[in-house]
DNA sequence: CAGTGGTCTAGACCACCGC
DNA sequence: CGGTGGTCTAGACCACTGG
């Protein structure tokens, strides 16, 4: 029936697609692996879809059903005359799109960041277990405040898993820059593909009022992010304060 | 029942793409236009994918296209092995989204509704320019208040425009139900396809606070909606506020 | 069972990009 | 210009739903 002419990429996946399993999502796991074990670099160009197809010994229309399926998940790119990429990842400053800080109109301004403390800490139940890392193990705590125009407006306390992190335990915070998430490519080899926040209400404390330079039991939002990589792993908790009433969101619905 | 594959509505679409226009692209178009002028009502099945292919002279997968587009778009909603449906619209519960009001870990649970008041009046300018009517049209304008095991929770007002929705004018509301899209749906042939949440933050003044059963001062979360229909004309504007400490709010980013 | 959407094929031609 | 992804075709077979 089936010609098996495909040419085995031994090891990770089988031939065949499971009995029940479209081709084409066993082709897009396949090829998530290969982007996720780094056989393709974010940035760089998957080969042609003609070349891919032959490869798997699939067709084109079917090919394109994977790679469509990885576009929607954020793993890849396409442009038109150009070819299919793998994601460079988050830019970063997205924590200003929850609050209207804009100074002088400037929307894409990223705020400028200073690093207040940074401990390798144990981890709490909560940590460890967004982390999958046993209760105790080894964790890295910093503690930031970004501003714009020299005003403070965001307080930010994040949490990074230890053996991945070791490489921003010693490295000069003032080589760092104003964005996280590059620097954890640069340094650590780490992607984030995608995060989720949590929003709240709360009233500040005395040292996170000070720091913002607001008054103590001031109303702030507090957003609780989680940050993934490309294979879906958690490799960041964050959680950033903001003056409530400069708080503003839009959501879709449906 | 009539089978009439007469391209009958003429006039609104030519019979060709224009140039630089995608076949499946000109077709979404052109099925957009029937679903929306009622030639489907929401809820109702379409004809099969061949059939409609074969009515537009177009190949299976053209047409395949064309669909998917009108599915992403929340027009239309397809079922293996039963047919391809008319949105029904969104429900109406979704404000419960923005807070955390279970009680008893009931987090289905639609709030009792009761409105406060019910009158013409003259569209400012915001509530014109969302309408596209000319500021002092005649709007509805309501108030009523949410309530969940007997606890008041959130606290609406809203407007709807003037013709369109003349039957609710009049209609007595205590048959009106706990949700209004489906009302809408009943009484106005009015389909909510979807919506813009605009979350702020503020704080209560004496009225509101007293219909909550809250102090005055307590900060309360704003949302800001806009509903749309299935033509993409904003046809409710609405305001909903809720305890600031009940609020959560899940967002993804990518 | 007949009818629906879902998957897949093996081609063709077009539109865009960069050299 | 050659290479890329985007559109389109005309079939085939599979998987699910309902009577």
């Amino acid at each position: 029936m089936d010609f098996a002419f495909s040419p085995a990429l031994a090891g990770t996946h089988a031939d065949q697609p499971a009995p029940g399993q479209s081709r084409y999502g066993w082709l897009a796991a396949s090829l998530r692996a290969r982007i996720t074990q780094g056989e393709w670099v974010p940035g760089t160009a998957l080969p042609a879809e003609a070349a891919l197809a032959r490869e798997h010994g699939v067709a084109l229309g079917t090919l394109r059903q994977a790679l469509a399926l990885l576009v929607a998940e954020g793993l890849l790119e396409r442009q038109h005359g150009r070819g299919t990429f793998v994601r460079a990842g988050l830019g970063g400053a997205s924590m200003l799109r929850f609050f209207r800080f804009r100074h002088g109109g400037d929307l894409t301004a990223t705020p400028t960041s200073t690093i207040l403390s940074r401990q390798v800490a144990s981890a709490g139940p909560e940590t460890a277990d967004a982390f999958g890392l046993p209760v105790g193990a080894s964790v890295l705590e910093l503690q930031r405040l970004r501003s714009l125009a020299g005003e403070p407006c965001l307080l930010e306390q994040l949490w990074l898993p230890l053996p991945a992190f070791d490489a921003l335990k010693d490295s000069d915070t003032a080589t760092w820059g104003d964005l996280l998430y590059p620097l954890y490519q640069r340094l650590c080899g780490v992607t984030v593909n995608k995060a989720e926040d949590d929003l709240r209400f709360g009233l500040l404390n005395r040292e996170q009022a000070a720091l913002l330079r607001l008054d103590a039991g001031h109303p702030c939002v507090q957003v609780n992010r989680r940050a993934f990589d490309l294979t879906g792993r958690c490799i960041e908790l964050r959680t950033t304060l903001g003056d409530a009433f400069a708080f503003q969101y839009t959501a879709q619905v449906r």
